[in-house]
DNA sequence: AATATGATTTTTGTTAACAATCAGTAACTG
DNA sequence: CAGTTACTGATTGTTAACAAAAATCATATT
């Protein structure tokens, strides 16, 4: 018998976090943005509910802030968010480091390789939305390697944070040397393949130092 | 002129999810239960909405899971599921000796101090939800010192999850040794008054390792 | 003119009703 | 009688309407 791909009930509530998270993370929506939910029912054509779930769902994830019977902002990081953003990815990343340094297989080292070499091609290529999807799966897939829900639950909340401070980063410095995400990316690797854990703690400090301040140097640059 | 303390709007939201949360957190609400809606809007006096928010905000915080078209459920943690929770406290716990091994004072110690020797007390007196409150404040009090509020939400989400499997440790092992706590803290006492980074670690990953193998016990011994 | 007060509008919080889905049971078919 | 199909009750997903709070704007007062 034919075997069907199993089918899954995406909720509108989950359809409309994709949607604001998106239009967040790309900058259509600007931090300090007033939410309104009227405003999104019409656009997106359901009613106030699933909305409003969303918007709960979304502030938990950091992109949103609610204030009581005033209704949903999109957030504006400050620069200590910045900091405390990127110094928890690190202690995520290591404890994806400790929980999967000696579970890499050469298939897995072949796979992140082959994400670094397409990440060049797009890079000289200036396709920046690709970028950010490659870039995102190289991290993803070492997270999900630690087959710890609570990593990947947690990281994934970070990340797409991490995502609209990118795009802040992208407004304020438009030539931005994206080069610099590939000797990242090959220096955890090298650390991964010589399963050296004090180096690749070292790898993610230096990189999200980095990151970080280039963050906080966009926010300056564009919030005042 | 007289100066008020501010007084914030608490929503039926809120109420709701502080109502089921200490009802899955005391065990009213078994693991598996199936938390039926309607039946809460009885119960609680208000209507669905309200309860509905406060399930995904809880589905969110990991106490509660909810299928599709099927509805929410008690979690039932599965011995995987505590070690992954007990090896991120670590990390979170770990994060937060970075951030703040340097920031104590002597009146935090002596805070600390204090609360060690009022958890004698209750411990001595059998006085099990005293104790449980004393050791969730001693290392609240160290993660809020981190002033990372990103730390800060997910170590109290992870909690919230810890209470519930204690109070399943409580069920299934009612003679257990609180003395252990005493032991626990104040070892992480000593390594912050010593700025030992290293020691902290151990300790973290010394005492989150037994109380993971105590609460996966408890899981055994009761689940089946 | 600047500030405070009051009415109006907008927006959120909450409730209640409707539609779709699911679990279980009874009826039908071979 | 085994297995499928139709029905029933219960529960969730969604919509629409109502109530309360906040924001806006006009008016009055000093």
């Amino acid at each position: 018998m034919q075997s069907f791909s199993r089918i899954q009930p995406i909720s509108l509530r989950e359809q409309v976090v994709q949607q604001i998270r998106t239009a967040i993370i790309e900058g259509q929506l600007k931090p300090g943005d007033h939410i309104v939910e009227s405003s999104l029912t019409d656009q997106l054509g359901v009613s106030r509910t699933p909305v409003r779930e969303a918007l709960i769902l979304l502030e938990r994830e950091g992109l949103v802030v609610s204030e009581a019977n005033r209704g949903s902002f999109v957030r504006a990081f400050t620069l200590e968010d910045v900091s405390n953003i990127f110094s928890m990815r690190v202690a995520l990343e290591n404890a994806t480091g400790e929980a999967c340094i000696d579970k890499l297989e050469d298939d897995d080292y072949a796979y992140l390789d082959n994400l670094i070499e397409r990440q060049k091609v797009h890079i000289t290529a200036g396709n920046h939305k690709e970028i950010r999807s490659i870039d995102v799966k190289f991290h993803r897939f070492l997270v999900e390697k630690s087959e710890n829900p609570l990593i990947n639950r947690f990281w994934s909340e970070i990340v797409a944070q991490i995502a609209a401070l990118l795009n802040i980063r992208a407004e304020a410095i438009p030539d931005y040397n994206e080069y610099l995400a590939i000797s990242d990316h090959t220096s955890i690797v090298v650390a991964y393949r010589q399963r050296d854990l004090e180096a690749l703690k070292a790898a993610n400090k230096r990189i999200n130092d980095r990151v970080a301040s280039e963050c906080r140097l966009a926010i300056e640059m564009l919030g005042g």
